[in-house]
DNA sequence: CGCCAGGCGAACA
DNA sequence: TGTTCGCATGGC
């Protein structure tokens, strides 16, 4: 059976084939939220796996920012219930983040067929590529190199909280976030302050309002030689000088020559941005993990030039490159400990 | 303490 | 064209 023809929503029990208006789905006693059915969808693998960096485990559910949205994510089985703090006429901007449309066995099924990606798919079944804004994606990525996932986070968090507009968000979330029982269990929770203060949580702050901090103020968040290059960004989005929303348009190596331009960003970031905020599956992230795994994985016996990992790189993967990239990064990652 | 972290860019041979 | 280093900051 075909993934598209499985996939859609429910209203209480009434299941509702995809197409059909998200009105119809939303629950008409409470439009803060809904559900979605999804299939081969392992939310907690994909929020956590370090592509976006808003994400917040509490108890079984996940709490995060999307398109200026506070949102509650929460899956049992093939149920994804979303909530958000006000209602929503529809619901088409979470599920283009959340990218449930994709058909992921029509996505793997163009892997190649070696040792490496079978076990990096059998590791990380339901592991998917989110959609997000350009804007947050590239800023989070600038802040990538050379620290940890959860300093990421870190940083984005107090970005957040310094420069980003506060937005509504359901009653019981500060219940919630002092809620030690179940926020604790994470062990990465300890590293990253919960974005909650008081009663607001924050949006991703605009471009315009970045470039209007100084490099010192965004240092206050902790990103120490990354800033003039988050300031010179903002300041070319704010001023038009890029125009993020037309890379969509561009061929991947256009736009990854666009984002390059940009100072701090070289091809793995510019590579980050393609794929994670413009679902260009050909950009192929090579990181310190993926370039372990490759050469583990791949060339056990002799280590690779750069240039010959890297045509294999680009080569070996498929139309679906990045999504692999994804699996076998999860992969490495899991596999640590 | 030393080492490393979803790198990049400048300075070298 | 291909390596080497410094860069802030924090976790372990």
């Amino acid at each position: 059976m075909n993934a598209n023809e499985t996939q859609g929503r429910r209203c209480g029990e009434t299941p509702v084939p995809y197409g059909l208006s998200e009105a119809i789905c939303a629950d008409p006693r409470d439009s803060r939220a809904t559900t979605f059915l999804v299939r081969d969808y392992d939310l907690a693998a994909t929020l956590a796996s370090g592509q976006a960096f808003r994400w917040r485990p509490m108890g079984d559910a996940w709490e995060g920012i999307v398109a200026g949205r506070w949102v509650r994510l929460h899956q049992a089985g093939d149920d994804l219930r979303a909530e958000c703090a006000v209602p929503q006429a529809d619901w088409h901007w979470l599920r283009d983040y959340l990218q449930l449309d994709v058909d992921l066995a029509a996505v793997v099924a163009t892997f190649p067929d070696d040792e490496p990606m079978r076990a990096s798919v059998a590791a990380c079944r339901g592991l998917r590529l989110l959609r997000q804004e350009p804007w947050e994606c590239l800023v989070s990525f600038i802040c990538s190199s050379t620290k940890q996932i959860v300093q990421i986070q870190q940083i984005i968090a107090l970005l957040c909280e310094r420069f980003g507009e506060a937005i509504p968000v359901a009653a019981d979330v500060r219940r919630l976030s002092s809620n030690a029982e179940g926020a604790m269990r994470n062990a990465e929770w300890k590293a990253v302050p919960p974005d909650v203060v008081g009663d607001s949580v924050f949006a991703f702050p605009s471009a315009a309002r970045l470039a209007a901090c100084s490099e010192a103020e965004l240092r206050t968040c902790k990103m120490g030689f990354r800033a003039p290059y988050i300031l010179a960004a903002a300041k070319a989005v704010a001023t038009g000088q890029l125009d993020l929303s037309l890379l969509q348009n561009l061929s991947t190596a256009e736009a990854r020559a666009a984002l390059m331009n940009l100072h701090g960003v070289g091809r793995k970031i510019a590579d980050c941005v393609l794929l994670f905020a413009y679902g260009k599956q050909d950009a192929f992230p090579v990181d310190v993990w993926v370039r372990r795994a490759l050469i583990e994985l791949y060339f056990p016996r002799r280590r690779p030039s750069e240039k010959r990992l890297a045509h294999f790189a680009n080569t070996h993967f498929g139309p679906n490159a990045g999504f692999a990239q994804q699996y076998l990064f999860h992969y490495v990652r899991v596999r640590r400990e």
